[in-house]
RNA sequence: GCGCCCGUAGCUCAGCUGGAUAGAGUGCAGGCCUCCGAAGCCUGAGGUCGUGGGUUCGAAUCCCGCCGGGCGCGCCA
């Protein structure tokens, strides 16, 4: 609706240019279109007149008046006003308010769909959590921002693939490994000291078990060994090096290998499950140590090292960031020879654009926003041209539990789970009460309110909105009636109350707002939309009876009833919520 | 100290690339079920948009200072 309106006007004002009646500007201001915020204002307004008035040297009103005079009739247009300070106000007519009701019901597979995306791929990457530890409130937020905006895009017409990139290498996994390695030791009856740095959680003692389980006794040395003494080290991290040392020496190589992918796969295996209650699934499951294996890792460096932005400098190897507006420069390879986590980051981004998207996106905690000028100076020194690569940052949640927050640790096991949370409150309600706000903003809320207020949480006002059409139509089946929706079409015209126009024009809406939330990046702007469909239309069925007597009445209510539900159960979906019959 | 983000109703938050009288939810006060689901609707009270300047027809929105809060500044990941 809105572009025809843009091209009317651009056609206004290319007559007014040729009369010679306005000197237009060139570029020409982009001609905006939006919905009035009071419905007197009519349905959409154009503030081009203010635009055009410093360059045109008249005053708003005069062009708006001139361009209004201008307009080519058509036959969707009630009425055009023009108000000061210089809007032009239109108003559509009925038929073309009711258009998109016959639109949503004639094809509902495109509700929602535009081609904005015009089939560009993108690679979007998120949680991308360390697997040591079960995903905890923080990843929810993240996985329930990358689900919601993967939908969109897909909506607007992008070609997505979802990934998730596995750090199964490094330090990380080290002690992973020996914290498992330490619960198998003390369920064997011969406990070593637990490092205060080690993986504390109750999750740990379970893979122990598995293993146990599975492998025997292989993962125990020798009874007649000392037990080693780390106490003399005095730094943690020292010690704990010591430690990953000493179990790798005690259980060989190749036990060591089959310790730290077990304990992998097993934090894997919970991650994968926690997210697919959680209603996220993910194309590609990228591994880190298969950089290293398929020889990325070292092409990608080899192809950096041609630069000129590789130096060495104190027996490392560095990367020249700081030519490219980063702070400092940045480590690849470590003194010892080992190459860094950024090192594997440049192999893995370079091989994003490798793989034949035009743009990634990547969804990041904001604890990790330095990170991201060193990533696109490595792109640009490669010559890719870095604004393909684009990161999302995303605030923790902060959880407060008893008036008390929830320190949150992985290593000391101290945290709430996504899964815990999803087990209180319901899918629904953690899909919706994530997606329900600007991602980029801190979150802070009361574990123990949410839970209680499971059955006041605004998701149900959605819900509830859906299932009430529902209703609505499974007594007209009761009655036998013909349950075709497509009925009320020929009787739109019957639609002539104020909330119906207004509700109409609501879902007229839906297309561009899915369209600028995938754009933006926003999926917070569905939920909210979504919560003005569900009032409007509660307004609706509070002040209006849809089974009626009058026959073409009633069909064209429900008609508009169908295409309220459709918007209302695709916009959920959207967001990761499902859309009840009843509740 | 330097860099990024954020200060909107008692509380939690929207406010679309600058637009018309700043909006929801929740909480508070009052009303609505002989009638399609009251998990709903209607009405009311509640605001120096942190603060001081600037830009212009117009600023919660853009620019600068200040105050207050968060995060980041490893040969960790």
């Amino acid at each position: 609706m809105k572009d025809f309106l843009k091209s009317l006007i651009e056609q206004a004002l290319h007559q007014l240019a040729d009369l010679g009646a306005l000197d237009l500007p060139t570029p020409l201001p982009s001609i905006t279109l939006e919905p009035p915020r009071h419905s007197a204002h009519g349905d959409f307004s154009c503030n081009i007149g203010m635009l055009l008035a410093k360059a045109c040297r008249k005053s708003p009103l005069a062009i708006a008046e001139m361009i209004s005079a201008q307009l080519a009739p058509d036959a969707r247009l009630e009425k055009v006003t023009v108000l000061a300070p210089g809007f032009i106000n239109f108003h559509l007519r009925q038929t073309a308010i009711f258009q998109v009701v016959e639109t949503l019901l004639r094809d509902p597979a495109n509700c929602g769909r535009s081609q904005h995306g015009a089939g560009q791929r993108i690679l979007l990457e998120f949680v991308s959590a360390n697997p040591t530890g079960p995903l905890h409130v923080g990843h929810g937020r993240g996985a329930a921002y990358g689900a919601a905006l993967a939908n969109l895009l897909r909506a607007a017409g992008y070609q997505v693939a979802t990934e998730y990139y596995v750090n199964d290498a490094g330090r990380q996994m080290d002690i992973l490994a020996l914290s498992v390695w330490l619960r198998v030791l003390e369920g064997a009856g011969r406990p070593l000291d637990f490092p205060s740095n080690g993986y504390r959680g109750e999750y740990i003692r379970q893979i122990a078990a598995d293993i146990e389980a599975q492998y025997g006794h292989r993962l125990l040395p020798p009874s007649g060994d000392p037990p080693p003494d780390f106490s003399t080290l005095a730094d943690a991290e020292e010690a704990l090096d010591a430690r990953i040392a000493h179990c790798r020496q005690a259980l060989g190589e190749i036990d060591y290998q089959l310790l730290h992918g077990f304990a992998c796969a097993a934090i894997l295996g919970g991650i994968k499950e926690d997210l697919r209650a959680f209603g996220v699934e993910f194309d590609c499951w990228y591994s880190e140590r298969s950089l290293v294996t398929r020889d990325l890792l070292e092409s990608a460096l080899a192809r950096l090292r041609n630069t000129a932005f590789v130096i060495k400098k104190d027996g490392a190897e560095w990367f020249r960031s700081s030519a490219f507006g980063d702070e400092k420069d940045r480590v690849l390879i470590r003194e010892n020879g080992a190459p860094t986590y950024f090192a594997s980051d440049v192999a893995y981004h370079l091989d994003k654009f490798e793989r034949g998207f035009a743009r990634a996106i990547n969804i990041w905690g904001a604890d990790h926003h330095g990170y991201i000028p060193r990533v696109k100076a490595t792109l640009q020194a490669l010559g890719v041209d870095p604004t393909r690569l684009e990161v999302l940052l995303v605030q923790f949640a902060s959880l407060f539990r008893q008036g008390e927050k929830v320190q949150m640790s992985t290593r000391s096991g101290e945290f709430v789970t996504l899964r815990e949370l999803v087990d209180e409150v319901g899918v629904d309600a953690a899909r919706y009460f994530y997606s329900s706000r600007r991602s980029d903003q801190h979150l802070e809320f009361d574990l123990d309110l949410a839970k209680a207020q499971s059955q006041d949480n605004p998701v149900y006002y959605l819900q509830y909105a859906h299932a009430r059409i529902c209703s609505v139509f499974r007594q007209v089946a009761q009655r036998g009636e013909a349950l075709d929706a497509l009925a009320g079409i020929p009787h739109l015209a019957c639609l002539t109350e104020a909330r119906e126009h207004q509700l109409a024009a609501l879902l007229g809406r839906y297309v561009d707002v899915v369209a600028s939330a995938a754009e933006q990046r926003e999926p917070h702007a569905i939920a909210n939309y979504l919560r003005e469909v569900a009032a409007e239309y509660h307004a609706f069925y509070n002040h209006h009876k849809i089974n009626v007597e009058d026959v073409p009445l009633r069909l064209a209510r429900l008609a508009l009833c169908a295409a309220v539900r459709l918007v209302l159960a695709n916009g959920l979906a959207l967001l990761g919520v499902s859309a009840p019959q009843e509740m």
